[in-house]
DNA sequence: AGCACGCCGACT
DNA sequence: GTCGGCGTGCTC
């Protein structure tokens, strides 16, 4: 910056153009001045409609062309750049890929506390407080209830309180008097970075101690050093390693080969939130003491600023951290790690809906540094990049320690006997499904007189259990007890949800419904069941199946309060715990060497999920859980309670054989053109008012049989499923439809969303609208 | 997304 | 008359 022509000529001073990023849902920058140059990612105060925001400056602005006025930059906030110019880079290739605003993006890309808007305050005046001590008029009032016991507070506060006081004075008066002063509040970020604490002086990570390593582990290491390290390319590794394969310790030896060639390199390691316990962090810290940063979701954001300033001044080497930390303040990022490049808690599922591992590939080449993707149940789409020949596969086929992979055993359930709703075949349209009550002696049979007696035995033993409860199942599916399979979509091969109370079974994919009637109709002598149960209930059937053993439940429900889980993981750990119960959280990462027995009560749920993901997820849940389960000197087992022992998802998981799962699901996806074979972009629309969002769906199918018809072409690569009714149809009160798109480019079909997105820019009332470019999960 | 501007009901 | 309800339209 700096040429005579970008300089303008205001009120006799010399200006600078400057683009800014703003946090506004517009996709355009927005142009100032200022009357010094400002640095490319540096974040500055602006005027913005009526408000102040906090953007980022991203380099010289266009010239007005009359059609608006220029405003001045009112501050700058940060001395030296926040963003790099590869994080700019990744910002506008993520704004234009996620379909986002440039300015909301840039901000998800910081701590929460690099706030959007500049908080004002009201401070009162001498005269003021003379006048609140002694209130004789109305105003003074208002300002002793105001100001009870603070001389100074915040825009957010008054505007609260003043809701309540609905007969007080104006508030505006307050400040026209002179008893308050406006003020702006100096952004944190400044004097948070001054009070980072300076982190220790470079130990020696030498000193860190590792273990022997095993010949495949020390070929792959090779592999990734000369083809990726040595090399000026970015390049992807996909390395599959059975649980307990040492992945881990290939990480820290790529990263200690790292450190070893030059004094400035970098690496990001990117772990699922849910495994990002002390007892991971503290093995890198371990083994190299003093350079290494974390983040996590506990910390305040504080904390997290002092934790990425260590990384943006060079002096950590290393960062671990959940799927924002692709987003780290590198000098010099030259090895990007994702362990358990498979999880789901990669995506971010509001707001800006990135994919963090998908984030570390685009970066990683950005950068040209190596990304190592590592997981003992690759993604279909990881995998897929990885036979294809656009990531490298590398293999860790072998434990490297003696532990033996644990038994896994399957105890087929009697579906007839298993609590549920029964429905008779012989309902017609008319009629209510005949719900049977639930018995305490059906209940019992939740759980297999197997499971029970290996729990017992277990606890005898003084080893700890885990029991999987799959409580995602809040859609009820309708099971054939003769078939033994659920009722499935006919366009879709996803099975079909039960509507709770009604007669009606129905596609979340396509929409497409059938009465019971219909379903029923032609199949008289079979029994059908209505699937589904909780986490709680199987915890209290425990109580008293196995009495004595102390028991604690982990699931979603417990997890809203964020102390809960460390805690109780904690107690689990230091053995006060004899049995826990929780959902697939349990299953992930977790080193519990005391547990010798997981049982996973409801896989079927998994499997019946209405998604066509489901059979990855059961797969990786079992995987994953035998990874858990026992350790060198106390073997493992793994229990699986199934209706459908022969189904080759559940074939394969007990075998623990990847490849063969795999290849089967890699099939199943190329046929129905599911991703990774096509590309998938999901809108999500709601409203809180159910006849509004009626109405827009009608709207959305006009505009669509609208396109179809003057662009048959654009759309005739693109699928649209939808718009239809989710199985949660209302989401806190909103109401929801979805809308799919899918096509094998996503050229063609980004295009066709870009005018779907144009053209329901204004959207009445209070309906909503979100785009979610490769979405994790449809429902 | 905010927020300001603008035109209608219940208060002083 | 005024305050403030929230409908729509703009933000360099």
């Amino acid at each position: 910056m700096g040429a005579q022509d970008f300089k303008y000529l205001n009120k006799f001073r010399v200006m600078y153009l400057v683009d800014v990023a703003v946090p506004a849902p517009l996709p355009q920058t927005f142009t100032y001045c200022f009357d010094r140059e400002v640095p490319v990612g540096v974040r500055v105060v602006v005027p913005f409609g009526g408000q102040q925001l906090i953007g980022v400056a991203l380099g010289v602005g266009k010239p007005s062309d009359g059609k608006f006025e220029i405003k001045e930059i009112r501050s700058v906030v940060d001395e030296t750049p926040v963003y790099s110019r590869i994080l700019i880079d990744l910002a506008l290739w993520m704004s234009a890929y996620y379909m986002h605003p440039l300015g909301e993006v840039l901000r998800a890309m910081l701590p929460a506390s690099s706030a959007r808007r500049v908080r004002n305050t009201y401070t009162l005046s001498a005269k003021g407080k003379r006048l609140r001590d002694n209130p004789c008029s109305p105003e003074g009032a208002l300002l002793a209830l105001l100001f009870k016991k603070v001389d100074s507070l915040s825009e957010v506060v008054i505007k609260a309180r003043l809701k309540k006081q609905k007969d007080a004075v104006p508030f505006r008066t307050l400040v026209a008097k002179r008893w308050l002063t406006k003020a702006s509040e100096k952004t944190q970020r400044a004097r948070e970075i001054e009070q980072a604490p300076q982190g220790a002086n470079e130990g020696d990570w030498s000193l860190g101690t590792s273990p022997d390593l095993t010949l495949r582990q020390r070929q792959v290491l090779a592999t990734i050093q000369s083809d990726g390290l040595r090399s000026p390319q970015s390049r992807v590794f996909l390395l599959h390693g059975v649980t307990g394969s040492g992945k881990t310790e290939i990480y820290l030896n790529l990263i200690a080969s790292l450190l070893r060639t030059d004094a400035n390199q970098q690496a990001l390691v990117l772990v699922p939130e849910i495994s990002l316990t002390p007892q991971m962090t503290r093995v890198f810290e371990q083994r190299f003491p003093s350079l290494v940063a974390v983040v996590h979701s506990a910390m305040g954001d504080m904390e997290r600023w002092a934790q990425l300033e260590r990384i943006r001044r060079g002096e950590a080497r290393i960062l671990i951290g959940p799927r924002s930390a692709v987003f780290g303040p590198f000098k010099c990022l030259r090895l990007l790690i994702v362990d358990e490049e498979h999880d789901a808690s990669y995506k971010q599922s509001t707001g800006l809906m990135y994919n963090g591992r998908d984030i570390a590939v685009v970066r990683g080449k950005m950068e040209g540094a190596t990304v190592v993707l590592g997981s003992a149940t690759p993604s279909m789409e990881s995998y897929h990049n990885a036979i294809t020949g656009r990531y490298t596969l590398l293999e860790l086929p072998e434990r490297a320690n003696s532990r033996p992979l644990p038994s896994v055993e399957l105890l087929e359930i009697s579906p007839q006997k298993r609590h549920g709703q029964v429905v008779h075949s012989s309902v017609t349209h008319k009629t209510e499904p005949v719900a049977q009550e639930i018995s305490d002696e059906s209940d019992e049979l939740l759980l297999a007189p197997a499971v029970v007696d290996a729990l017992r035995d277990n606890l005898a033993r003084q080893h700890q259990s885990i029991v999987l409860v799959n409580r995602r199942g809040y859609a009820y599916y309708l099971f054939s007890l003769q078939e033994k399979k659920a009722i499935e979509c006919p366009y879709c091969s996803i099975s079909m949800t039960l509507h709770a109370r009604s007669t009606i079974l129905r596609c979340h994919y396509c929409d497409h419904r059938v009465t019971l009637a219909q379903v029923v109709a032609g199949r008289e002598r079979e029994t059908f069941v209505a699937v589904g149960y909780g986490s709680q209930r199987a915890e209290d059937l425990l109580q008293r199946k196995v009495p004595g053993a102390r028991i604690a439940r982990l699931d979603s429900d417990v997890v809203i309060d964020r102390e809960a889980l460390p805690q109780t993981l904690a107690q689990f750990r230091a053995g006060q715990i004899d049995l826990l119960v929780g959902t697939q959280m349990l299953a992930k990462g977790h080193d519990f060497p005391n547990v010798t027995l997981i049982a996973i009560l409801e896989i079927d749920q998994a499997l019946n999920l209405p998604d066509f993901r489901s059979g990855e997820r059961t797969f990786q849940l079992v995987v994953q859980a035998a990874g858990r389960a026992g350790r060198a000197d106390l073997p493992g087992r793994v229990l699986i309670q199934t209706q459908r022992a022969s189904h080759p998802v559940i074939a394969a998981a007990i075998g623990q054989d990847y490849r063969s799962f795999a290849g089967r699901e890699l099939e199943f996806r190329r046929r129905h053109l599911y991703p990774p074979f096509s590309r998938m972009i999901a809108i999500e629309l709601s409203s809180l008012d159910g006849e509004e969002i009626a109405q827009m769906t009608r709207k959305i199918e006009n505009w669509l049989e609208e396109l179809a018809r003057i662009r048959p072409k654009l759309l005739a690569k693109v699928r649209v499923l939808g718009p239809a009714v989710p199985p949660i149809e209302r989401v806190r009160g909103r109401y929801r439809r979805s809308l799919v798109f899918s096509a094998e480019q996503i050229d063609g079909m980004r295009q066709v969303v870009t005018m779907f997105v144009q053209a329901f820019a204004r959207l009445p009332g209070d309906v909503r609208l979100r785009v979610d470019v490769d979405p994790q999960s449809l429902i």
